[in-house]
RNA sequence: GGGCUUAUAGCUCAGCUGGUUAGAGCGUUGCAUUGACAUUGCAAAGGUCAGAGGUUCGAGUCCUCUUAGGCCCACCA
């Protein structure tokens, strides 16, 4: 053996070695009971960052523990098309470039131009992949926006259209003037702002707000029915007041959502651009009027100062209220919370606006059902399939205590909006003509119809992911044999975006669970605990620590001193140790094979040999002591791993291979053997027990480090054709 | 406002269902060693397990409260 590991070399080689060997492929083990992970498919925005390095090294443990037991392994790889988020990485690299946006464009130029940009980014995440040694079944991969599931899509939201679950309704909804499209409540970020805060005297009332510039078409003034103060308004009255633009009539309304400790108790309300407001004018059957446009300017209701962009016309608002005595004070640093859009950071304007919907309120009957507890036929709404089968633990979480997150997230769950002006993406598959609408998955062949404009929301193709992936709606070979998928692995900050949504549409469209158990993962951060991010500057690429220190030692970095769901603190001392561990067994390895085997016996397991030697009374002390550590660090690995407690598995094996085996062990052979010219087997074969030992620490540490391992493995004479298709060593007596 | 979560050695963290002298990596100190490995070995220093109370034969581990952080959700006109 070289005298120094050198990785590169090596991973390179072995990656396409067994992949072209097809190793990744569940076939490999026709005769096992079925264990599958889809890939939770990156975003083709770019490259991957550490928290997908993490996804894959922790998948690709369980992935290859599970197929060196003998399980029919299926990891299914793909790449997610990610909508609004490709949408806006390439339309803001063209405003960057060009000073131009899709409009300018059109819409056929400028999706040709969003998927080459998603092509380069899913061959560098595909590259990226690969390297971190995952072993994924490339033969199976598919992409959230292809043919197939451009299909799937079509099919399940005519499922949904057809039995009402899909609905189209003008409700208020994120609107972003900005990308000039709608966002999901779970798509919008709020950020603190300081900012001034007025109060308008409002006829016989003060209000307050922080918008003035919404304030046109305020002809409701809302108090609470219990609020003493205005116990001589009643509900209904009309009221005579000057406003910004003259004299209006305002009607009390009194409504219990109002907060009587907030300022003076009193507001007035703008329905059209505000959801609390639009609950309220909704629930009393008020008008709504919008103010202002989609692309933030004022619509005529604003007199003088239509036309005019809200930024611009709020000073001069100000400026009128004031001349008009209307303006009786004004707190400077009032600090509240703006919505933004997490994908491109433009303020979110509330806006009323006709979209598509998923109900989850709405009571269907259960289609064909495999879920416990739940039969054919029987009433159900979304949410509470959703409950139900996280309540029933057919789903289960590791670490549990997001199962309460989850129930608390559907507890309030709104219906959700599904339908984007973005255009990239899948095209909502509804046809208008005059008043007629058409869903279907293919197109009506009469002439005069028109499609939907809108895209869906990323999200609902990632939704049906499971078993989209594996060829739905056609019911495939893989999809009875490996859905429901084992285990769903992804970072707790998808819990809502997506794992929720897969079990809302999975229990649904399939009447089964996507996945038997959800296993989350914490974010990486760096060193100082801080979120990787660009505008910190302290991303770290994985590929840059695993060409330093090589693939393995980020790897069972990774894993290492972090317990599931926790957040990690990712250091290059870490992983630097690590590497140092990989020439430990490096060296062990070159330790052990520079001692030619001459005993009469060349055993295939320390099982066999023991028995050659007459039983286990037969060992050494030393002998029989790192037998036996050795068999409950075995049994420890795989019940660690298989409880999800992977950083445990890798600290008890590197404990065992430093200084149970290292240390202790082959220190104690060198000993035995001082003075020796060369050392010799005789009777007695320590060295073969020290091979044997060698060869099963090198497959528990397989899965965590696959490539030292299988090159270490392949230079063993006697070896097999590869650790990776080896069996798991839990077989001793 | 609601929920979740963290506080253990100088630093970063393990410690699963409560059970003998609380562990690892990095760092620190001393010694050794150059024929597997200096990316080494042997040894050492270093912790009132945030604080208070409780349950128990026994608590870092369970319960209550306090203090100080972190995260998520709701969103205040």
């Amino acid at each position: 053996m070289d005298k120094a590991y050198n990785f590169e070399e090596v991973e390179n080689k072995l990656y396409r070695f067994w992949e072209s060997e097809g190793f990744f492929k569940p076939e490999i083990n026709p005769n096992g009971k079925p264990f599958s992970i889809v890939l939770p498919p990156p975003n083709v925005t770019g490259t991957l960052h550490m928290g997908h390095a993490l996804m894959l090294v922790i998948e690709d443990v369980l992935v290859r523990y599970h197929r060196m037991k003998g399980y029919k392994t299926l990891w299914l790889p793909g790449t997610d098309h990610a909508a609004i988020a490709t949408h806006a990485k390439v339309e803001a690299e063209l405003w960057n470039t060009h000073k131009q946006n899709r409009f300018d464009l059109g819409r056929e130029v400028f999706v040709r131009m969003v998927e080459e940009f998603a092509q380069n980014s899913h061959d560098t995440i595909a590259n990226q992949i690969r390297h971190m040694g995952a072993s994924v079944d490339w033969t199976r991969e598919a992409y959230t926006l292809d043919e197939e599931r451009n299909h799937a899509v079509r099919v399940a939201f005519k499922k949904m259209f057809d039995e009402g679950l899909i609905y189209r309704g003008a409700k208020i909804v994120n609107w972003d003037p900005r990308m000039q499209t709608t966002v999901s409540d779970d798509e919008v970020e709020w950020k603190e702002k300081e900012s001034e805060f007025y109060y308008l005297q409002y006829g016989p009332f003060v209000i307050g707000t922080a918008r003035p510039e919404t304030k046109f078409g305020d002809k409701y003034v809302v108090m609470h029915p219990k609020d003493k103060r205005y116990t001589k308004y009643i509900h209904g009255d009309k009221i005579e007041l000057e406003w910004i633009n003259g004299k209006i009539t305002a009607t009390i309304i009194k409504d219990d959502s109002i907060d009587m400790e907030f300022g003076t108790g009193v507001m007035t309300i703008t329905p059209w651009h505000d959801r609390l407001d639009f609950d309220i004018a909704e629930k009393h059957g008020l008008d709504k009027e919008q103010i202002i446009d989609f692309n933030g300017k004022l619509l005529p209701i604003a007199g003088e100062f239509k036309g005019l962009h809200i930024k611009k016309a709020r000073p001069l608002i100000v400026e009128k209220l004031k001349a008009k005595n209307l303006l009786v004070k004004v707190d400077q640093k009032y600090i509240h919370n703006i919505a933004t859009n997490s994908r491109g950071g433009e303020i979110i304007e509330p806006q009323v606006k006709e979209q598509w919907f998923i109900s989850v309120t709405k009571e269907f009957p259960m289609g064909h059902s495999e879920l416990k507890g739940i039969k054919k036929g029987e009433m159900v709404t979304l949410k509470q399939l959703m409950m139900h089968v996280v309540q029933s633990e057919q789903i289960t979480f590791t670490p549990n205590n997001f199962i309460k997150t989850y129930y608390r997230w559907i507890e309030n769950l709104r219906d959700w909006c599904i339908s984007r002006q973005i255009w990239y993406g899948h095209r909502i598959p509804v046809w208008y003509k005059g008043t007629q609408v058409y869903c279907d998955i293919v197109p009506p062949k009469e002439e005069g119809w028109k499609q939907d404009p809108d895209t869906l929301d990323t999200w609902f193709s990632s939704g049906i992911w499971t078993f989209s992936s594996m060829g739905w709606p056609n019911e495939t070979k893989d999809l009875k044999e490996f859905h429901p998928t084992s285990v769903l692995e992804t970072g707790y900050d998808i819990l809502f975006f997506w794992v929720a949504r897969m079990i809302l549409m999975t229990t649904y469209l399939r009447g089964e669970i996507p996945f038997k158990k959800v296993l989350l993962n914490g974010l990486v951060r760096d060193a100082q605990k801080q979120k990787m991010s660009k505008s910190k500057g302290n991303i770290i690429n994985p590929l840059d620590y695993a060409k330093v220190y090589g693939t393995d030692a980020l790897r069972i970095a990774l894993i290492f001193s972090t317990a599931a769901g926790n957040d990690i603190a990712l250091s290059e001392d870490r992983v630097r140790g690590m590497k140092y561990f990989s020439n430990k067994l490096w060296n062990i390895a070159r330790f052990v094979s520079m001692h030619e085997v001459v005993d009469e016996i060349d055993a295939k397991s320390l099982d066999e040999l023991i028995d050659h030697i007459g039983g286990e009374q037969k060992l050494q002390a030393a002998d029989r002591q790192i037998i036996d550590i050795l068999k409950k660090t075995a049994s420890s690995v795989s019940e660690n791993i298989e409880s999800f407690r992977l950083h445990e598995a890798t600290q008890t094996l590197y404990q065992f291979v430093w200084h149970d085996f290292a240390d202790k062990y082959i220190e104690q052979i060198k000993k035995s053997f001082e003075g020796a010219e060369k050392p010799t087997e005789n009777t007695y074969p320590q060295y073969q027990i020290a091979k044997l030992i060698l060869i099963d620490t090198l497959k528990l540490l397989h899965p965590f480090m696959p490539y030292i391992t299988e090159e270490i493995y392949l230079k063993i004479p006697g070896h097999g054709q590869s650790i990776m298709i080896s069996a798991w060593p839990n077989a001793y007596k």
